[in-house]
RNA sequence: GGCCCUAUCGUCUAACGGUUAGGACAUCAGAUUUUCAAUCUGGUAAUCAGGGUUCGAUUCCCUGUAGGGUCACCA
């Protein structure tokens, strides 16, 4: 009941939306759709979308992670509206150095001790909160014991009712301490999930939890609970499994006397095996997808996808649409396995629809990993294993030709490493078409190399190759008993671009060496 | 085990309580192509089970079943 009304005054004023991340390793891709969901519903509804870095764990917070997440919220465009600092900012952390460029530094909890000290002692003070000095090994086993007998796992108060003199002895005998919550015995927690709808705990399951290791280190429930009401954030929007959660942060918010944001819980991404999506599952680190070579603006489109429709039959989303069309209500409730077969189509599509120019200079850098080219000046390269020069322009011919074969950008380079190889490693099998014999075989490629003759290297191009080509393979029973051993040939492959196509490319000269080595590989 | 959540094609999903249960990916077939890809055309494929409520349940209610999440001095 209480509950309700604080809800409804949480929807007053603008929207205010987090993402709270912990920086204890690679982003996962799950992490990157709550952003994703919280950046939209923010911008739908002309709110504010604000980053904070929850690094309490100090063992496990590194800012390397932090730094990598960064780069990837600025590679998805996800800017955050609001945070401590302004301008350029450099933070070092045992001598690794962070570099913001952007308006503001995400919050960072680390930095915010003093605040949660703050409250921490109020509770104390109110007698809301109390110093446990049971060690871990016991209240581990009453646990235990519990479970096995079916109850919750809930610490048992021992520690409840000391006295201030007895935890100032305790202290006194240099006794080490948590901060536990006293936590309200058979009270009911209803809150409206915006997705879930009415949802119901009862306080008797969770005990009095720890909210702090002591006053310096407090603990995520707690964190969070002082963070969202000093960010001012009115909607919590976060992984399904937060919600055993939420009742706890209900209960420290009433104890606070803040006021309780309203809630959305999202289904979670789900792995092929229906459970959360893991390591196991293969890739979960977004690091891992930008480097595979799918575009920003595919994965967002696909994770926005994943869990959420806006109830028509369009699909393919621009980030400008997708805030347009958003709504948590359209918010599926149960959760989304994860598909890498969608993901590739919709990578796919973009890519095809990507300018040509655009989508060459994000193939440099695989080019470049593959070891095929390196850089010689302004648009210029040179071919590392053939020394030759390859211009900017002629790189573009050779991703014309394989972009509308590209899932990600990372098939580029098996897809054209004929290019850029001295010579081609291919089973001399795979030149024969439908079982031609052997001397009609050779026959065919020399008569393709004797086409060729006919074109000046300045002229030799798709279209006069055409020109003589297709008419000589016409004469033949089918056109592929000249075309297929032709290809083969050029490419070594089973699959690539049309012949023609290749031959331009790679030039009179290379095209007619090619057809000479493969005649000698069946001789 | 306790608590909580969920259930439509293989997958993501649509359907004021009334539809031949729609779309997309994947898959299959055809067209096109020397091959593959892309493209176009067409096909296969789903309401977890059992009870209610109702003239009528994919839709509302109950039970069961199955799956998942969570029970830290992690977040």
């Amino acid at each position: 009941m209480n509950a309700e009304k604080k809800l409804k005054q949480s929807n007053l004023g603008t929207v205010r939306t987090r993402f709270a991340p912990s920086p204890t390793g690679p982003i996962h891709i799950g992490s990157i759709r709550t952003a994703l969901f919280n950046y939209l519903f923010a911008k739908k509804n002309n709110g504010k979308f604000i980053l904070r870095v929850e690094d309490t764990d100090m063992e496990r917070s590194k800012p390397e992670w932090e730094h990598q997440m960064i780069k990837i919220f600025e590679w998805l465009k996800l800017d955050w509206d609001e945070g401590p600092l302004s301008g350029q900012q450099i933070f070092d952390f045992d001598n690794y150095k962070i570099n913001y460029v952007g308006p503001h530094a995400p919050y960072r909890q680390s930095e915010r001790k003093e605040i949660y000290k703050k409250y921490l002692q109020k509770l104390l003070d109110e007698d809301k909160a109390y110093y446990c000095f049971c060690n871990k090994e016991e209240v581990e086993a009453q646990k235990q014991y519990l479970m096995s007998m079916g109850q919750p796992p809930v610490y048992m108060g021992k520690c409840r009712e000391l006295s201030k003199d007895q935890v100032a002895e305790f202290f006194a005998l240099g006794k080490s301490a948590v901060i536990r919550f006293k936590c309200p015995e058979n009270h009911k927690i209803v809150f409206e999930d915006i997705i879930k709808g009415k949802v119901e705990f009862n306080s008797d399951v969770m005990g009095d939890f720890v909210i702090a290791k002591d006053l310096e280190n407090p603990l995520y429930n707690f964190t969070v609970v002082v963070d969202d009401a000093e960010m001012e954030i009115n909607y919590v929007i976060r992984g399904d499994e937060h919600l055993p959660n939420a009742p706890k942060q209900i209960l420290l918010i009433e104890a606070l006397g803040l006021s309780i944001p309203n809630y959305a819980h999202m289904p979670l991404i789900l792995g092929e095996n229906k459970k959360k999506l893991s390591k196991r599952d293969g890739k979960t680190s977004v690091v891992d997808y930008k480097e595979d070579g799918y575009l920003p603006e595919a994965l967002i489109n696909f994770i926005a996808f994943l869990g959420w429709n806006p109830g028509t039959e369009k699909e393919i989303y621009t980030i400008d649409e997708l805030i347009n069309d958003f709504s948590l209500e359209k918010i599926q409730k149960s959760g989304a396995i994860f598909n890498i077969d969608k993901l590739d189509w919709i990578n796919g599509f973009y890519i095809r629809k990507k300018p040509l120019n655009e989508l060459t200079e994000q193939l440099i850098p695989y080019f470049k990993k593959a070891e095929f080219i390196e850089e010689n000046g302004a648009e210029i390269y040179i071919i590392k294993e053939t020394q030759e020069e390859i211009s900017f322009n002629t790189l573009t011919k050779i991703v014309l030709l394989y972009q509308e074969r590209l899932k990600k950008l990372s098939d580029i380079i098996e897809l054209t490493d004929l290019f850029f190889k001295k010579e081609l490693d291919y089973d001399p099998e795979l030149l024969n078409w439908k079982q031609m014999p052997k001397q009609e075989l050779i026959n065919s490629l020399k008569k393709s190399h004797e086409i060729m003759e006919s074109i000046s290297e300045i002229d030799f191009n798709k279209s006069n190759l055409e020109k003589v080509i297709l008419p000589e393979a016409e004469k033949m029973p089918n056109r592929g008993n000249l075309l297929w051993p032709l290809r083969v040939a050029l490419t070594g492959k089973k699959n690539s671009a049309g012949p023609m196509d290749i031959a331009e490319v790679l030039g009179k000269k290379e095209s007619q060496k090619r057809i000479e080595k493969a005649i000698k590989l069946i001789s």
